[in-house]
DNA sequence: GTCTATATATCGATAGAC
DNA sequence: GTCTATCGATATATAGAC
Protein backbone atom coordinates (compact mmCIF):
# COMPACT_ATOMS: atom_id res chain seq x y z
CA UNK A 1 0.00 0.00 0.00
CA UNK A 2 1.89 2.79 0.96
CA UNK A 3 5.98 3.03 -0.01
CA UNK A 4 7.58 2.78 3.74
CA UNK A 5 10.67 4.72 4.42
CA UNK A 6 14.13 2.79 4.25
CA UNK A 7 14.86 3.64 8.06
CA UNK A 8 11.09 2.04 8.94
CA UNK A 9 12.55 -1.46 8.13
CA UNK A 10 15.07 -2.53 10.40
CA UNK A 11 14.31 -3.34 14.01
CA UNK A 12 14.95 0.03 15.79
CA UNK A 13 15.48 0.64 19.73
CA UNK A 14 11.75 2.71 19.68
CA UNK A 15 10.09 -0.61 17.98
CA UNK A 16 11.71 -2.61 20.56
CA UNK A 17 10.62 0.08 23.59
CA UNK A 18 7.00 0.00 21.99
CA UNK A 19 6.55 -3.85 21.62
CA UNK A 20 7.86 -4.11 25.14
CA UNK A 21 5.84 -2.03 26.62
CA UNK A 22 2.93 -3.30 24.99
CA UNK A 23 3.62 -6.89 26.53
CA UNK A 24 5.07 -5.64 29.92
CA UNK A 25 2.09 -4.02 30.94
CA UNK A 26 -0.60 -6.73 29.51
CA UNK A 27 1.38 -9.87 30.36
CA UNK A 28 3.75 -8.49 33.14
CA UNK A 29 7.98 -8.21 33.07
CA UNK A 30 8.57 -12.20 34.31
CA UNK A 31 5.99 -13.82 31.87
CA UNK A 32 7.43 -11.12 29.12
CA UNK A 33 10.92 -13.04 27.37
CA UNK A 34 13.61 -11.45 25.45
CA UNK A 35 12.46 -14.12 22.57
CA UNK A 36 8.92 -12.93 22.96
CA UNK A 37 9.89 -9.19 22.68
CA UNK A 38 12.40 -9.89 19.67
CA UNK A 39 9.24 -11.77 17.61
CA UNK A 40 6.90 -8.91 17.52
CA UNK A 41 9.73 -6.29 15.98
CA UNK A 42 10.63 -9.24 13.47
CA UNK A 43 14.53 -10.19 14.74
CA UNK A 44 15.71 -12.78 17.45
CA UNK A 45 16.29 -12.27 21.14
CA UNK A 46 20.59 -12.18 20.20
CA UNK A 47 19.81 -9.11 18.46
CA UNK A 48 17.96 -7.05 21.01
CA UNK A 49 21.80 -6.68 22.94
CA UNK A 50 22.93 -4.22 20.23
CA UNK A 51 20.05 -2.06 21.11
CA UNK A 52 20.23 -2.19 25.16
CA UNK A 53 21.93 -4.18 27.50
CA UNK A 54 19.63 -6.31 29.07
CA UNK A 55 15.85 -7.25 29.58
CA UNK A 56 15.92 -4.74 33.00
CA UNK A 57 17.68 -2.10 30.89
CA UNK A 58 14.43 -2.37 28.69
CA UNK A 59 11.87 -1.93 31.38
CA UNK A 60 14.45 1.35 33.39
CA UNK A 61 13.88 2.55 30.01
CA UNK A 62 10.33 2.64 29.85
CA UNK A 63 9.83 3.34 33.13
CA UNK A 64 11.45 6.88 33.20
CA UNK A 65 10.36 7.57 29.94
CA UNK A 66 6.84 6.59 31.41
CA UNK A 67 7.31 8.90 34.65
CA UNK A 68 8.46 11.80 32.53
CA UNK A 69 5.92 11.69 30.79
CA UNK A 70 3.80 11.54 33.71
CA UNK A 71 5.31 14.28 35.37
CA UNK A 72 5.46 16.61 32.25
CA UNK A 73 1.42 15.88 31.79
CA UNK A 74 0.80 17.35 35.11
CA UNK A 75 3.16 20.23 34.64
CA UNK A 76 1.85 21.03 31.73
CA UNK A 77 -1.62 21.10 33.43
CA UNK A 78 -0.52 23.47 36.11
CA UNK A 79 1.06 25.86 33.92
CA UNK A 80 -2.50 26.59 32.31
CA UNK A 81 -3.90 27.46 35.49
CA UNK A 82 -5.34 30.43 35.99
CA UNK A 83 -3.91 33.20 38.02
CA UNK A 84 -4.59 32.82 41.60
CA UNK A 85 -6.42 29.76 41.21
CA UNK A 86 -8.35 28.07 43.58
CA UNK A 87 -7.61 24.92 45.51
CA UNK A 88 -11.02 23.88 43.72
CA UNK A 89 -9.14 24.73 40.69
CA UNK A 90 -6.18 22.93 41.29
CA UNK A 91 -7.88 20.06 42.45
CA UNK A 92 -9.53 19.45 39.24
CA UNK A 93 -6.49 20.65 37.42
CA UNK A 94 -4.50 17.79 39.02
CA UNK A 95 -7.59 15.20 38.81
CA UNK A 96 -7.39 15.70 35.27
CA UNK A 97 -4.75 15.17 33.94
CA UNK A 98 -4.17 12.24 36.22
CA UNK A 99 -6.98 10.37 35.16
CA UNK A 100 -6.40 11.51 31.23
CA UNK A 101 -2.88 10.68 31.63
CA UNK A 102 -4.30 6.95 32.45
CA UNK A 103 -6.67 6.96 30.22
CA UNK A 104 -4.37 7.78 27.19
CA UNK A 105 -1.31 5.94 27.96
CA UNK A 106 -2.72 2.70 30.12
CA UNK A 107 0.34 0.97 29.40
CA UNK A 108 2.50 3.36 30.44
CA UNK A 109 0.31 3.81 33.95
CA UNK A 110 0.04 -0.19 33.82
CA UNK A 111 4.01 -0.33 33.80
CA UNK A 112 4.95 2.47 36.63
CA UNK A 113 1.86 1.35 38.76
CA UNK A 114 2.63 -2.53 39.07
CA UNK A 115 5.71 -3.47 37.34
CA UNK A 116 8.08 -1.77 39.83
CA UNK A 117 9.06 -4.43 41.66
CA UNK A 118 10.71 -5.56 38.56
CA UNK A 119 13.37 -3.17 38.93
CA UNK A 120 16.68 -3.71 40.22
CA UNK A 121 16.88 -2.56 43.60
CA UNK A 122 18.80 1.35 42.73
CA UNK A 123 16.00 1.54 39.73
CA UNK A 124 13.11 0.31 41.62
CA UNK A 125 14.60 3.04 44.75
CA UNK A 126 14.62 5.95 42.24
CA UNK A 127 11.09 5.27 40.51
CA UNK A 128 9.41 4.98 44.00
CA UNK A 129 11.14 8.31 44.68
CA UNK A 130 9.75 9.84 41.77
CA UNK A 131 6.03 8.29 42.43
CA UNK A 132 6.31 9.70 45.53
CA UNK A 133 7.06 13.38 44.51
CA UNK A 134 3.87 13.19 42.14
CA UNK A 135 1.70 11.51 44.41
CA UNK A 136 2.73 14.47 47.30
CA UNK A 137 1.35 16.73 44.30
CA UNK A 138 -2.14 15.98 45.14
CA UNK A 139 -1.65 15.75 49.08
CA UNK A 140 -0.23 19.45 48.71
CA UNK A 141 -3.51 20.55 46.51
CA UNK A 142 -5.80 18.91 49.32
CA UNK A 143 -3.78 19.97 52.34
CA UNK A 144 -3.81 23.78 51.15
CA UNK A 145 -7.57 23.84 50.56
CA UNK A 146 -8.11 22.55 53.91
CA UNK A 147 -6.10 24.83 55.62
CA UNK A 148 -8.09 27.20 54.03
CA UNK A 149 -11.53 25.66 55.00
CA UNK A 150 -12.54 24.49 51.83
CA UNK A 151 -12.16 21.31 51.78
CA UNK A 152 -12.82 18.84 54.52
CA UNK A 153 -11.77 15.25 55.44
CA UNK A 154 -11.61 12.70 57.95
CA UNK A 155 -8.37 11.63 56.92
CA UNK A 156 -6.20 13.63 54.46
CA UNK A 157 -3.79 10.87 53.44
CA UNK A 158 -6.37 8.41 52.67
CA UNK A 159 -8.35 10.90 50.91
CA UNK A 160 -5.32 11.31 48.93
CA UNK A 161 -4.53 7.82 48.07
CA UNK A 162 -8.47 6.92 47.32
CA UNK A 163 -8.75 9.87 44.82
CA UNK A 164 -5.10 8.80 43.05
CA UNK A 165 -6.18 5.13 43.16
CA UNK A 166 -9.23 5.36 41.88
CA UNK A 167 -7.89 7.28 38.79
CA UNK A 168 -5.19 5.20 38.43
CA UNK A 169 -7.49 2.78 38.38
CA UNK A 170 -9.00 3.79 34.78
CA UNK A 171 -5.86 2.23 32.92
CA UNK A 172 -7.29 -1.18 33.68
CA UNK A 173 -10.08 -0.69 31.90
CA UNK A 174 -11.28 2.50 30.28
CA UNK A 175 -11.22 1.66 26.71
CA UNK A 176 -11.46 4.64 23.83
CA UNK A 177 -13.89 2.86 21.96
CA UNK A 178 -16.26 2.64 24.92
CA UNK A 179 -19.13 5.09 25.55
CA UNK A 180 -17.01 7.75 27.20
CA UNK A 181 -14.64 10.69 26.00
CA UNK A 182 -11.64 10.81 27.78
CA UNK A 183 -13.10 14.27 28.61
CA UNK A 184 -16.39 12.91 29.43
CA UNK A 185 -14.13 10.40 32.04
CA UNK A 186 -11.97 13.48 33.85
CA UNK A 187 -15.35 15.29 34.40
CA UNK A 188 -16.60 12.48 36.31
CA UNK A 189 -13.60 12.27 38.46
CA UNK A 190 -13.19 15.85 39.11
CA UNK A 191 -16.96 15.27 40.24
CA UNK A 192 -16.08 12.79 42.17
CA UNK A 193 -13.07 13.89 43.94
CA UNK A 194 -14.22 17.49 44.67
CA UNK A 195 -17.46 15.83 46.54
CA UNK A 196 -14.97 13.63 48.83
CA UNK A 197 -13.51 16.99 49.79
CA UNK A 198 -16.77 18.81 50.04
CA UNK A 199 -16.95 20.41 53.27
CA UNK A 200 -21.06 21.11 53.11
CA UNK A 201 -22.26 18.15 56.40
CA UNK A 202 -24.14 15.70 54.90
CA UNK A 203 -26.92 14.90 58.34
CA UNK A 204 -28.50 18.08 58.98
CA UNK A 205 -30.46 16.29 62.35
CA UNK A 206 -29.51 17.06 65.60
CA UNK B 1 7.68 -23.45 74.46
CA UNK B 2 4.68 -24.99 73.60
CA UNK B 3 4.49 -28.80 72.50
CA UNK B 4 3.80 -29.59 68.89
CA UNK B 5 0.93 -31.66 67.80
CA UNK B 6 2.76 -34.45 65.94
CA UNK B 7 0.52 -34.00 62.68
CA UNK B 8 2.20 -30.37 62.37
CA UNK B 9 5.90 -31.33 62.17
CA UNK B 10 5.23 -32.21 58.54
CA UNK B 11 4.39 -30.29 55.55
CA UNK B 12 0.98 -30.42 54.66
CA UNK B 13 -1.26 -28.75 52.30
CA UNK B 14 -2.54 -25.77 54.24
CA UNK B 15 1.33 -24.89 54.89
CA UNK B 16 1.99 -24.83 51.38
CA UNK B 17 -1.41 -23.23 50.84
CA UNK B 18 0.04 -20.00 53.18
CA UNK B 19 3.38 -19.68 51.60
CA UNK B 20 2.28 -19.67 48.35
CA UNK B 21 -0.27 -16.91 48.87
CA UNK B 22 1.81 -14.67 50.45
CA UNK B 23 4.79 -15.20 47.64
CA UNK B 24 1.93 -14.94 44.71
CA UNK B 25 0.85 -11.96 46.28
CA UNK B 26 3.97 -10.38 47.25
CA UNK B 27 6.63 -11.33 43.98
CA UNK B 28 3.75 -12.54 41.37
CA UNK B 29 2.59 -15.64 40.28
CA UNK B 30 5.28 -15.73 37.03
CA UNK B 31 7.74 -14.70 39.73
CA UNK B 32 7.06 -17.31 42.37
CA UNK B 33 8.69 -20.73 41.28
CA UNK B 34 7.97 -24.02 43.11
CA UNK B 35 11.43 -24.35 44.66
CA UNK B 36 10.34 -20.96 46.17
CA UNK B 37 7.13 -22.36 48.15
CA UNK B 38 8.82 -25.63 48.75
CA UNK B 39 12.05 -24.43 50.46
CA UNK B 40 9.43 -22.34 52.72
CA UNK B 41 7.98 -24.92 53.60
CA UNK B 42 11.18 -27.18 54.06
CA UNK B 43 10.58 -29.92 51.49
CA UNK B 44 11.99 -29.91 48.02
CA UNK B 45 9.78 -29.55 44.52
CA UNK B 46 9.02 -32.55 43.68
CA UNK B 47 7.40 -33.23 47.29
CA UNK B 48 4.47 -30.18 46.65
CA UNK B 49 2.98 -32.65 43.72
CA UNK B 50 1.72 -35.09 46.54
CA UNK B 51 -0.67 -32.27 47.66
CA UNK B 52 -1.34 -30.64 44.09
CA UNK B 53 -1.09 -31.58 41.16
CA UNK B 54 0.20 -28.75 39.20
CA UNK B 55 1.39 -24.44 40.06
CA UNK B 56 -1.65 -23.71 38.78
CA UNK B 57 -4.21 -26.14 40.75
CA UNK B 58 -2.88 -23.90 44.15
CA UNK B 59 -2.94 -20.30 42.61
CA UNK B 60 -6.72 -22.03 41.37
CA UNK B 61 -7.10 -23.33 45.04
CA UNK B 62 -6.21 -20.12 46.32
CA UNK B 63 -8.30 -18.12 44.26
CA UNK B 64 -11.41 -20.46 44.74
CA UNK B 65 -10.66 -19.57 48.75
CA UNK B 66 -9.89 -16.01 48.18
CA UNK B 67 -13.39 -15.42 46.54
CA UNK B 68 -15.79 -17.52 48.84
CA UNK B 69 -14.06 -15.72 51.83
CA UNK B 70 -14.76 -12.19 49.80
CA UNK B 71 -18.29 -13.54 49.29
CA UNK B 72 -18.76 -14.46 52.54
CA UNK B 73 -17.65 -11.73 54.39
CA UNK B 74 -20.03 -9.69 52.08
CA UNK B 75 -22.64 -12.02 52.68
CA UNK B 76 -22.45 -12.09 56.60
CA UNK B 77 -22.40 -7.97 56.42
CA UNK B 78 -25.58 -7.57 54.34
CA UNK B 79 -27.26 -10.24 56.99
CA UNK B 80 -26.85 -8.03 59.77
CA UNK B 81 -28.00 -4.91 58.44
CA UNK B 82 -31.57 -3.65 59.86
CA UNK B 83 -34.87 -4.41 58.49
CA UNK B 84 -35.75 -2.12 55.60
CA UNK B 85 -32.50 -0.98 55.19
CA UNK B 86 -31.62 2.63 53.42
CA UNK B 87 -29.10 2.81 50.30
CA UNK B 88 -27.32 4.74 52.67
CA UNK B 89 -27.40 1.81 54.87
CA UNK B 90 -26.45 -0.53 52.47
CA UNK B 91 -23.74 1.13 51.05
CA UNK B 92 -22.33 1.51 54.31
CA UNK B 93 -22.38 -2.14 54.99
CA UNK B 94 -21.21 -3.14 51.65
CA UNK B 95 -17.98 -0.33 51.65
CA UNK B 96 -17.10 -1.82 54.95
CA UNK B 97 -16.85 -5.08 54.48
CA UNK B 98 -15.12 -4.45 51.10
CA UNK B 99 -12.13 -1.68 52.80
CA UNK B 100 -12.17 -4.12 55.91
CA UNK B 101 -11.52 -7.94 53.90
CA UNK B 102 -9.15 -5.84 51.75
CA UNK B 103 -7.41 -4.35 54.84
CA UNK B 104 -7.50 -7.92 56.92
CA UNK B 105 -6.76 -9.99 54.01
CA UNK B 106 -4.16 -8.40 52.10
CA UNK B 107 -2.82 -11.30 50.39
CA UNK B 108 -6.03 -12.75 49.22
CA UNK B 109 -7.00 -9.26 48.12
CA UNK B 110 -4.33 -8.80 46.01
CA UNK B 111 -4.45 -12.53 44.62
CA UNK B 112 -7.94 -11.59 43.22
CA UNK B 113 -7.01 -8.38 41.99
CA UNK B 114 -3.70 -8.65 40.00
CA UNK B 115 -3.25 -12.55 39.57
CA UNK B 116 -5.86 -13.45 37.68
CA UNK B 117 -4.80 -13.31 34.61
CA UNK B 118 -1.96 -16.77 35.33
CA UNK B 119 -5.09 -18.73 35.88
CA UNK B 120 -5.92 -21.54 33.04
CA UNK B 121 -8.37 -19.59 30.67
CA UNK B 122 -11.28 -21.93 32.19
CA UNK B 123 -10.36 -21.20 35.75
CA UNK B 124 -9.75 -17.40 34.30
CA UNK B 125 -13.44 -17.03 33.23
CA UNK B 126 -14.89 -18.32 36.14
CA UNK B 127 -12.84 -16.00 38.36
CA UNK B 128 -13.55 -13.12 36.31
CA UNK B 129 -17.81 -14.61 36.47
CA UNK B 130 -16.87 -14.27 40.20
CA UNK B 131 -15.50 -10.81 40.24
CA UNK B 132 -18.28 -9.73 38.34
CA UNK B 133 -21.20 -11.26 40.60
CA UNK B 134 -19.48 -9.16 43.56
CA UNK B 135 -19.02 -5.83 41.63
CA UNK B 136 -22.83 -5.91 41.07
CA UNK B 137 -23.44 -6.36 44.46
CA UNK B 138 -22.10 -2.77 44.94
CA UNK B 139 -23.55 -1.16 41.27
CA UNK B 140 -27.16 -2.08 42.35
CA UNK B 141 -27.07 -0.73 45.90
CA UNK B 142 -25.71 2.70 44.20
CA UNK B 143 -29.18 2.15 41.63
CA UNK B 144 -31.22 1.57 44.43
CA UNK B 145 -30.26 4.85 45.24
CA UNK B 146 -30.22 6.81 42.33
CA UNK B 147 -33.65 5.63 41.82
CA UNK B 148 -34.93 6.67 45.31
CA UNK B 149 -33.85 9.79 44.79
CA UNK B 150 -30.81 9.66 47.59
CA UNK B 151 -28.12 9.60 45.41
CA UNK B 152 -26.92 10.96 42.94
CA UNK B 153 -23.86 10.62 40.13
CA UNK B 154 -23.00 11.40 36.50
CA UNK B 155 -22.28 8.20 35.98
CA UNK B 156 -22.81 5.02 38.02
CA UNK B 157 -21.15 2.20 36.64
CA UNK B 158 -17.74 4.69 36.66
CA UNK B 159 -18.89 5.94 40.13
CA UNK B 160 -18.98 2.10 41.11
CA UNK B 161 -15.91 1.33 39.99
CA UNK B 162 -14.33 4.39 41.71
CA UNK B 163 -15.80 3.18 44.83
CA UNK B 164 -15.11 -0.25 44.76
CA UNK B 165 -11.04 0.21 43.38
CA UNK B 166 -9.91 2.93 46.15
CA UNK B 167 -11.14 0.22 48.69
CA UNK B 168 -9.25 -2.77 46.52
CA UNK B 169 -6.08 -0.58 46.62
CA UNK B 170 -5.84 -0.46 50.42
CA UNK B 171 -4.53 -4.44 49.99
CA UNK B 172 -1.43 -2.17 48.87
CA UNK B 173 -0.55 0.09 51.31
CA UNK B 174 -2.45 -0.43 54.14
CA UNK B 175 -0.61 -1.84 57.78
CA UNK B 176 -2.54 -3.11 60.93
CA UNK B 177 0.69 -1.64 62.41
CA UNK B 178 0.11 1.63 61.27
CA UNK B 179 -1.80 4.94 62.53
CA UNK B 180 -4.91 3.59 61.84
CA UNK B 181 -7.35 0.53 62.96
CA UNK B 182 -9.39 -1.31 60.37
CA UNK B 183 -12.44 0.33 61.66
CA UNK B 184 -10.93 4.11 61.80
CA UNK B 185 -10.41 2.77 58.01
CA UNK B 186 -13.95 2.11 57.11
CA UNK B 187 -15.44 4.88 58.81
CA UNK B 188 -13.42 7.06 56.16
CA UNK B 189 -13.80 5.00 53.55
CA UNK B 190 -17.33 5.12 54.57
CA UNK B 191 -17.70 8.42 54.42
CA UNK B 192 -15.85 9.01 51.05
CA UNK B 193 -18.59 6.88 49.05
CA UNK B 194 -21.13 8.79 50.87
CA UNK B 195 -20.03 11.82 49.95
CA UNK B 196 -19.55 10.61 46.02
CA UNK B 197 -22.99 9.49 45.86
CA UNK B 198 -24.11 12.93 47.54
CA UNK B 199 -27.07 14.17 46.16
CA UNK B 200 -26.62 18.13 47.50
CA UNK B 201 -25.24 20.63 45.19
CA UNK B 202 -22.04 21.48 45.27
CA UNK B 203 -22.54 25.12 43.28
CA UNK B 204 -25.42 26.85 44.46
CA UNK B 205 -24.75 29.50 41.49
CA UNK B 206 -27.02 30.64 38.62
C1' DG C 1 5.01 -38.47 51.76
C1' DT C 2 9.63 -37.51 51.38
C1' DC C 3 13.70 -37.80 48.74
C1' DT C 4 17.28 -38.00 44.49
C1' DA C 5 17.68 -38.06 39.82
C1' DT C 6 16.21 -36.76 35.62
C1' DA C 7 13.36 -35.40 31.48
C1' DT C 8 12.23 -31.59 28.75
C1' DA C 9 11.70 -26.90 27.92
C1' DT C 10 12.82 -22.21 28.27
C1' DC C 11 15.17 -18.50 30.35
C1' DG C 12 18.75 -14.33 29.84
C1' DA C 13 22.85 -13.57 27.83
C1' DT C 14 27.29 -14.24 24.97
C1' DA C 15 30.49 -15.50 20.98
C1' DG C 16 31.51 -15.09 16.56
C1' DA C 17 30.32 -15.51 11.39
C1' DC C 18 28.43 -12.57 7.92
C1' DG D 1 23.03 -4.96 13.12
C1' DT D 2 21.50 -9.28 11.99
C1' DC D 3 22.02 -14.11 12.35
C1' DT D 4 23.14 -19.19 14.26
C1' DA D 5 24.84 -21.65 17.85
C1' DT D 6 25.46 -22.24 22.41
C1' DC D 7 26.34 -21.65 27.45
C1' DG D 8 24.74 -22.13 32.12
C1' DA D 9 20.98 -21.57 34.96
C1' DT D 10 16.46 -22.48 36.03
C1' DA D 11 11.61 -23.75 35.05
C1' DT D 12 7.66 -27.40 35.68
C1' DA D 13 6.92 -31.90 36.09
C1' DT D 14 7.80 -37.08 36.40
C1' DA D 15 9.96 -41.72 37.85
C1' DG D 16 11.17 -44.51 41.22
C1' DA D 17 13.86 -45.63 45.63
C1' DC D 18 13.03 -45.45 50.52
Amino acid sequence: MHPVPEAAISATADEIREAALEQFARDGYSSTSMRDIASSVGIKAASLYNHFGSKEAILWDLTLTAFEELLRCRDLAIANLPDNPTPQDRLACLVTSHVAFHARNSNQALLVNSQLAALSKTHYRKAVAMRAQYEATMREVIDEGITKGVFTTIDARVTTFAILQMGMAVSGWFRPEGPLTVSDLCAIYVDLAAKMLTPLPLKRKE
